[in-house]
DNA sequence: TCCTAATGGATAGTAAAAATATCTATTACG
DNA sequence: CGTAATAGATATTTTTACTATCCATTAGGA
């Protein structure tokens, strides 16, 4: 197919496809003359993949690419890529205080007490740190230090069959690169609609809870 | 105090202190002088706020600016504070297509049958909409039509108990901002700590499935 | 009491990110 | 055969989130 169509079947205007090409986000077509190029079902999906990331995951078009490099690159191992793209996807903070390196140091429990499997310098670990030092700071937790990473230690072991069955979820059969993409969609889709799924059930208990008080309009009479 | 230590005290330079007052991310301090003013802990306190919900939250300041809002509005109720602040946070996308509306009706039937009193017109709604689609294009459900709900039902149970024991947590004695307030820091820093969590257990359980698999490096000899 | 640094408030300027537009020499295709 | 589309290069724009400058005033130490 042509530009146009891949447009079209992307919704994304032909000069950001260009944008994304000339970004090494999506491959070149296959060139069939000097100002020809033939794109294929990959290419729409390579597009809809970077604007579901941008737009649902709110990953910024650098943090997509250096995504897609994992998931493109054939040297890395599919365990590898996945860690990765991870690390790609964790929001920046400027990481510094003594609290947050407590919060570190929670983190570092965390992770032995439930014998995950996590690298040492995975940015995962600074995202946990910097929502706890989040949760300190604005009265969620004790009076002093840290908030407890305890607090999570009930939610773990469904969290964990729920992520060795999106792991088992992934074909075996597919090519090396394809299983990197169905991972990190499945992280970030499954994160989106987890949270989505959080937030309701929130709304749910702010109702149960603070519905519908209509601050008591006695009459005076 | 004054604008110095305000900024000392949040690490956020005076001029982006002076920017998130323009922007009414800020109230004003209590004027002491035509060219004086006095801040105080509440001060200190949203700015880390903002920050933390920028960069870690990756909200805009536009989109920070309506959660802030809904804190500060006294006309508004707890319950339906919390509304308009969650409205605030969710990420937008270019709504359209089939698929698109037949997600949103399995959003539908997910929030009847479950019972969950969530507002019709919620944003969180498309979200979950939104990841849907998302999944359905990219392989996670059926081969025709968009990914099951049902996928997500065993989550429920545990989901809502959390979130149940979450909004007890708001303190009662506390005002009504600050009840609201701490719903948002909440959501916010419970939704990354769990994001990250959840990471941390699929780069385990892909360990567990992908790792050390080192391509069997049999020497030829 | 000076004098320098800081302040509030207004306005202007900047850097980065993400597109979007323009230009040119081709090429497709009705 | 002529109009529209294309690849690729370059230029421009828009938005966002700051950052800097300016000015009249004030703080606070020498």
């Amino acid at each position: 197919m042509k530009i146009a169509e891949l447009s079209q079947r992307t919704g994304a205007p032909v000069a950001t496809v260009k944008y994304y090409l000339r970004e090494g986000l999506l491959p070149a077509g296959a060139p069939t003359a000097v100002n020809q190029a033939d794109y294929d079902d990959a290419h729409v999906r390579r597009v809809k993949l970077v604007r579901a990331l941008v737009e649902l995951g709110r990953l910024t078009i650098a943090e997509v690419r250096q995504v897609l490099d994992a998931v493109d690159d054939d040297l890395l191992s599919l365990h590898d890529a996945f860690g990765t793209a991870q690390d790609a996807m964790v929001p920046g903070r400027s990481r510094q205080g003594e609290l947050y390196d407590s919060a570190f140091v929670e983190v570092d429990r965390f992770v032995r007490r439930h014998h995950l499997a996590v690298r040492d310098d995975a940015a995962v670990r600074a995202m946990l740190a910097d929502a706890l030092v989040f949760l300190t700071e604005f009265g969620w937790g004790p009076r002093d230090g840290v908030a407890d990473s305890a607090m999570f230690d009930k939610m773990v072991p469904r969290i964990m069959s729920d992520a060795k069955a999106e792991i088992a979820f992934i074909p075996a059969a597919a090519s090396r690169s394809d299983q990197v993409e169905f991972s990190v969609v499945g992280t970030v889709a499954f994160e989106v609609a987890g949270d989505a799924i959080r937030r309701m059930a929130l709304e749910h208990a702010s109702h149960q809870r603070f519905g519908r008080v209509v601050a008591s309009k006695k009459r005076k009479r």
